[in-house]
DNA sequence: ACTTGCTATGGAATCCATTTCATACTTTAC
DNA sequence: GTAAAGTATGAAATGGATTCCATAGCAAGT
């Protein structure tokens, strides 16, 4: 394969001018510009990336790492980080690392290596100060609500956002609330834990733990929950759900066990996804696009920021939208 | 920030001795490395792979070319190939190009670079001698059915498929079938345009093309697709649809509509996507996460084969699942 | 005693582009 | 008419590893 030596060589110009054609940098006359053109042409010659990106010490690419790509939440912020990236110029490595930690390490250690640019962290299992060691080789984003660290955030105010869904509920005359919840142990579950929780201490009311039910990750696991509120002996008139993918099971589930929604039981989900749309299931937006798109700016910011720019905490808005299973 | 040579000049050995370090080589005596090793700790080094990728000519790296990945077909393909890079050690560079073939003949372009060790097009904009024009560079594979080209590919045979799944609702009594397609001129919805053609043709009936529903990607678009056929003097009694969640929104809207399934229309649908199981869809499964999975394999023993080995053209077997809506 | 083979080590070449510095010519400005 | 600014060009240093080749000590085989 050609390189730039030999490209010089044969237009009869130094490397330093092939360079300068390669950069478009303006001091070339036009003949030697010409000449050049016409030799990497002939030779088919194409730049060797890895030496570019030695030399300059920026690969203009970013890593993103995440559990799964194939659950909604993720692949619309992956969306939302691609569609930026493609603007850009830039190439985002995506790192499904299924919350090992080990294997979320080797990915900011990519940073130290200079493989990237910076990181984006979707979701993680590591915490934050941990995460913290690796913000002095370069910029890193996480998409959840991390406080004032070394490192940007971009994320929805998931106990604010929980508590306004259990305010709807209780506006609309619903009592006992049941709560359904992905991961046991996430950050930002344990964030609406503590919503949760509170919410019904601060009224003296009675926090049905029975009604806290875990593991509800899937669409299975929503019909799976139908079930279970049929087993219980005192059971909620509504439930929050996070994931409408989630709501969308227990409604159908629903539907084929004659429970009428929302007279039976009211339910309110997150992530306006479509087929919640199409189940007319009320729902809050918490923005999964805008909050990918948000994270590459800001981490795009960072690296080009001639000074080591001051970490950036963004906050999305939430909204609710109102449909008819409330 | 220390380099091998530093490391080698602090620790009183050659730079050879530190790579050798580095990289597990055996002709190390014990204690030379033991002093790398501290020299490595002391300084906090860390290699720049950059220099490695220059050197190695290899990147451990794989673009994946994609048109969007918050498709549950797309983000299933792409949990197949993350699955095994996590294993191989390798990186995925995901690259959604919304089809915009210039942007995917950039992701190609990076394979000239030595900017990555092979490309997976997952579905592309291009065409398969384009593609060919690439082979040269590096290990290609397609995961849809391009003949026997210079490059890999991993499919299924839709046009099997889609003729198993017409005669699978003769079979059921259903003779006015139409059918649901995503986008009009993808390489695979050609494909299924001649299997739907050559069916009724063979059999001596007329092919409705009123019947033919184009422009069918979303849950929403499935739901406009009931409105559509009630629209029609003539309607089909059973629907094969490229897509479960696009056959989840019409289910649903048919719900809503009062019409029977699958009394008043049949529907098959394609993927085995979550939402369908829970809805009782009947489904052809065509392995997504196997075919990623699969062009990831087949990617890295291209990259390892010794010889410049033979293109690989893998077909996957897909399936019916009977449910209850046929 | 001599060849062969293994272990251990380092020097130097190699991968390939960018960028600083130095030089020199040509305009423009005052 | 001369200083300053802009244009054009190239030599050489730089980024940071891997690996080929050479050398040498030592053990085993014949």
């Amino acid at each position: 394969m050609a390189n730039i030596k030999e490209i010089a060589r044969m237009s009869g110009v130094s490397v330093t001018t092939v360079s300068r054609v390669l950069n478009n940098h303006p001091y070339v006359s036009s003949d030697k510009r010409a000449a050049v053109l016409k030799t990497i042409e002939q030779l088919n010659y194409s730049r060797n990336m890895n030496a570019v990106h030695l030399i300059t010490g920026r690969t203009k690419a970013i890593a993103v790492i995440l559990p799964h790509i194939n659950f909604f939440y993720f692949s619309v912020i992956m969306d939302g980080l691609a569609k930026e990236a493609l603007l850009a110029e830039y190439r985002l490595i995506l790192c499904q690392t299924d919350y090992r930690p080990e294997e979320e390490l080797k990915v900011l250690d990519m940073l130290r290596n200079k493989e990237i640019d910076g990181v984006v962290l979707v979701s993680t299992a590591l915490d934050p100060a941990t995460i913290e060691e690796y913000t002095e080789y370069g910029p890193i984003v996480t998409c959840q609500d991390s406080g004032k660290r070394s490192f940007s955030s971009v994320y929805i105010e998931h106990y604010s956002a929980f508590r306004h869904g259990l305010q709807y509920l209780v506006d609309k005359g619903y009592r006992n609330i049941g709560y359904c919840e992905g991961r046991r142990n996430g950050s930002s579950s344990s964030i609406r834990q503590s919503a949760y929780n509170d919410f019904f201490t601060e009224r003296g009311l009675a926090v049905h733990s029975e009604w806290m039910l875990y593991d509800c990750l899937t669409e299975d696991d929503g019909a799976a929950v139908l079930h279970r509120l049929l087993n219980m002996k005192e059971r909620p008139d509504a439930l929050i759900i996070t994931g409408d993918h989630v709501a969308a099971g227990l409604i159908i589930e629903a539907g084929k066990n004659n429970i009428r929604i929302p007279e039976d039981l009211a339910i309110i989900g997150f992530d306006n996804q479509p087929i919640g749309r199409l189940l007319g299931l009320t729902t809050i937006d918490n923005q999964l696009f805008e909050m990918g798109a948000a994270a590459f700016r800001i981490i795009l910011g960072q690296i080009n920021g001639d000074v080591s720019s001051e970490p950036v905490y963004q906050k999305l808005n939430y909204r609710i939208i109102e449909r008819s299973t409330v």
